[in-house]
DNA sequence: TATTGTTATACTCTATAACTATA
DNA sequence: TATAGTTATAGAGTATAACAATA
């Protein structure tokens, strides 16, 4: 068997969408009908990176910078986020979770990934494997990076 | 090397999203950028049934009723895609592409596929096989059903 | 009555442009 | 001047509620 990259494109193409759509779904409607999917990336990301800036929260997110911003001001609104100036760089932001944040994730998270782990419960244990490394693959490719601000014309 | 369906869950919801965004980001650059994805979505149903419903429209996307009706609107307008009342249900919608619509459909697509493909090349042969065989797994998985208008309580 | 679709209305998310404050 | 972030404003997309038309 041969797979050109092409049609590896085409595959992601056409599946990752329906996935999304599920994974959007599920969140809003289980424990978290306020948590946009990009307040939870957030989220997620400020836990594997506290004191992180908004830049780097916007970076990650793949918003704009104003984007960001007002994504952070609702969670900082709601108590799930602190944020403080750096001490050494009065420009910069550092975010926090609070602990009420913190326990929102792990709720929505759990909720989320329950749905999704019924949804997958079809699945041969061969096949999960399948999924999980492509996942891990896929993850290195499109994790980071992406423009803010001045990358997009128009 | 074994896999819970759980891990299998969370390697999902960590990379979807940001997949998803790519794919989001590279439609609106390359070529289609007052088209939506879930408009997308729509044309390739219409591409694939050919007379659909707005109902079947509707529940492919995971669109309310209203919203199919709307998004579909913006397609017709365009010119994009024919509405005609079904001959033998005069309630129903009979729905086809345009000779237009499938041309956008070709370019949109050949587009975002493109820029997916670019992504991925940097896979081995191997590795490429791994993610096509997981996009077809959750494609089964996730490619149908949601439930329209009366589905979400509140 | 049940089904199919539309209209009215409002809200969330995101973007671009213009701005403030700090370095 | 350059960098970090915010405010102002607008547009896209979607939802719920109420409605119209056909079966």
């Amino acid at each position: 068997m041969s797979v050109l990259p092409n049609e590896c494109a085409r595959g992601v193409l056409d599946t990752v969408p329906a996935v999304m759509r599920c994974i959007r779904t599920e969140m809003r409607r289980h424990r978290a009908p306020d948590m946009s999917v990009s307040q939870f990336r957030a989220l997620a990301f400020l836990h594997r990176y506290p004191g992180a800036s908004l830049s780097e929260v916007a970076e990650h997110t793949g918003l704009t910078l104003p984007s960001a911003s007002r994504m952070l001001e609702a969670l900082v609104v709601r108590r799930r986020v602190t944020r403080k100036v750096h001490p050494q760089d009065r420009r910069r932001l550092t975010l926090f979770l609070t602990r009420q944040g913190k326990a929102l994730l792990k709720l929505a998270r759990a909720a989320t990934q329950a749905a999704l782990t019924q949804r997958l419960a079809v699945l041969s244990a061969h096949d999960r494997i399948a999924v999980v490394q492509a996942m891990g693959l896929l993850q290195q490719i499109f994790a980071a990076g992406r423009v803010s601000q001045s990358g997009t014309r128009r």
